[in-house]
DNA sequence: AAGTGTGAAGTCTTTCACAGCT
DNA sequence: AGCTGTGAAAGACTTCACACTT
């Protein structure tokens, strides 16, 4: 265990672990070691132990980890005890797909106001008990459902006025699906999921490939 | 110029350029610095020439870049003058909302097939001329359409056998948007976005910020 | 004066390698 | 013998700082 910060990279592995911990406890395995979750992700063995040693000392030399334990650790870690009121604003493809996405609510995440401008989809009932709500009444609903998450899925044009309303309203952090930075005060987390700079980046590392010549 | 290899940030921030300096363009600036760049995407300007610097020299010391120019180049850095044809494969919420979307569209990828296993969708007609296939002819579409990237937003169960079956009937490289990492012989390129994986690490990040004690 | 291109310095992250526990 | 935890070494990436050009 140590005092030091947290590199970036250990955050999202560790995201990374808690899932495959999970899948290992419901395959049954009651322990495993630091190079099973590696073999299991493509990394190397050090990497997860030094990840860990981060925040503790979660395992037993010449042993392993308890994989409930080490699951329990790692939730604790990433906060995933709490309970996270998310909305969603701008219910287009996008914001409607993520409403339906079964991924979130499995965990600690828990939608619970879709917001858009345009009138005619105000109303429109969704499967989850939700209906689709004004942003006009963004930070009352904020408020009111204890939400600390917003997810961005607006188009980029309207995304930084967004991102300044629900941080007025109150989240502590942002996912943001559209193509812009967004400008925000370093007391709210943001993350990025940026879908057309990864299409081009794949296709860079292809190009790149065929294209390179002259190489031992 | 150099020789090295490209780091894979540079590789991500090039896609970001790419939007930057379109956007510029549109706006009508003919031309940049790397400071107007860099302002613009939170960086330092001196990242910014340096990642150009890998590829090529394409400014003018002094004055700056030509917004067009510059933007040219990149495209060619990045593959974007080539056509890209894509396939998704998996039509729940999230294919769907990816066959969809824009800003793929606006770029030089192109959607060509849409392929799902259940039956009740096959047929399915979508907004682009396109209808949902099955995947069992995926082989002879990727063939036929002269598809060289694909998308995989099926579950995760079946992630890695569609993974091997897009592999096996000749794309150049994956998008994988199911929660599990793919073992692929490494002549293809993949690209993960992992949705669930960013909310937990925001989740982390605030955590980390709220229950933060003991820091001067 | 303004702004690029780039070695060299600095910082961050990963990997090694090994002491120490079971 | 097997596996963790961790300083120290290696490697990757970013930032500095300055020569050079317009």
């Amino acid at each position: 265990m140590n005092n030091q910060k947290i590199p970036k990279p250990t955050i999202k592995r560790l995201a990374v672990y808690h899932r495959c911990l999970e899948n290992m406890l419901f395959s049954g395995k009651a322990s495993v070691s630091s190079k099973d979750i590696a073999d299991q992700l493509g990394i190397k063995a050090s990497q997860v132990r030094k990840d860990l040693s981060y925040f503790g000392e979660f395992g037993r030399r010449g042993v392993g980890y308890s994989t409930q334990q080490l699951l329990d650790s790692v939730s604790d870690i990433l906060g995933m005890r709490k309970v996270w009121n998310v909305c969603i604003v701008g219910m287009g493809n996008l914001g409607m797909a993520l409403a339906a996405y079964q991924g979130l609510s499995k965990s600690s995440f828990f939608i619970r106001a879709l917001l858009d401008n345009n009138p005619s989809k105000i109303g429109i009932p969704i499967p989850n008990d939700l209906s689709i709500e004004p942003i006009s009444i963004l930070k009352n609903v904020v408020k009111e459902r204890a939400i600390n998450m917003g997810v961005i899925t607006v188009p980029a044009e309207v995304a930084q006025e967004t991102a300044d309303a629900l941080v007025d309203a109150g989240v502590q952090g942002i996912v943001n699906f559209a193509p812009v930075r967004l400008n925000l005060p370093d007391s709210v987390n943001v993350e990025e999921i940026d879908i057309s700079v990864s299409f081009r980046s794949l296709a860079f590392s292809i190009s790149l490939r065929s294209g390179r010549r002259r190489r031992e």
